[in-house]
DNA sequence: ACTAACATGTAATCTGTTACATGATTGA
DNA sequence: TCAATCATGTAACAGATTACATGTTAGT
């Protein structure tokens, strides 16, 4: 996320903070000791370009710029997304946010397909011994509404890739 | 989701991490030093108890039971969910598939309700500056159907907690 | 004068991942 | 006999959270 809202523009840390609690899901708080630390071994990979306000003592911004190895690196790690990074939707979220930044339409359109098989193998949350059980057998209500809710999504985003996928 | 798992009856390790594996997305994997170690942490805590089985080496299964002070964390743990627990669909969806577990109706219907409070909430996941930005507004295609992908999911699972209350 | 928001950092602690390590059981 | 699956654990390392710590700017 950093890498990402870096490729919009330089920018200090805690506007970063930001971008990352709304895209988070409107609540989830990053705090502090994750941001910066988190800033400080970006730089130390050369993926970001610290710069110091001058003048100020600690409470200067500092602006942040993505260097050529950061865009590269970003670039490629969007390219490669697989494994947790589609099966997981808040990673998926992720990466959909920055997928525009890959200059070649083919390799957006390679990670969409990979989340389009992810989602249309068939997966049952709930078992009876080996045996998968469908939404329309759980008794319980509130797996059950869990089992419908998480349908609905997949159905929609499936949808919605598709149709990406065709235009 | 192992206090969780354990109420449904004793069991080993390996048992657990099929159902904590399956539950979580049918590709999350949990790792041995996730898992073994988070059970030697609950029966620190007394939640636990493990009995080893009789004449193994280590290959031996352990059994695991929950205990009555687990048994009452958990429940404690499940009527004030809350903060993260309501507001990150992958937490919600493990205290929704435990939720029954509450002898309570109404403490159950409560935790439904401050999810269907948070889901309510207007969010936007992506700013002009301070102003939100509506789906509709937005052209960049992936962030779009980020959006319409979040709406529907929100819409059915309002749906849903609204009929399971009024029921 | 005070408060909230802006802005950045560190230290202690906890938890998760990866890799390593052991051994039993079951089926081809 | 060989491989896969079952079954449990440890050690090194990375990353997240919490709490602490400092200072500025803008509005009331």
């Amino acid at each position: 996320m950093v890498l990402g809202f870096l490729a919009e523009g330089r920018q200090h840390g805690y506007e970063l903070r930001r971008k990352i609690e709304q895209l988070h899901g409107h609540t989830r708080r990053i705090s502090d000791g994750t941001l910066y630390p988190a800033i400080d071994r970006l730089e130390r990979n050369g993926y970001v370009a610290k710069e110091a306000a001058p003048g100020r003592g600690r409470a200067g911004r500092h602006t942040l710029t993505l260097t050529d190895v950061g865009r590269r690196h970003l670039l490629d790690v969007l390219r490669a997304a697989d494994g947790h990074d589609i099966t997981d939707a808040t990673r998926f979220f992720v990466v959909l946010t920055f997928l525009s930044l890959l200059p070649d339409r083919a390799d957006q359109h390679a990670v969409l397909r990979r989340r389009l098989t992810f989602l249309e193998t068939p997966a049952s949350f709930f078992y009876d011994g080996n045996r998968p059980i469908r939404a329309e057998e759980v008794v319980d209500p509130y797996r059950r509404g869990l089992l419908l809710t998480a349908r609905a999504t997949s159905a929609a985003e499936k949808a919605w890739i598709r149709e990406e996928i065709d235009s």
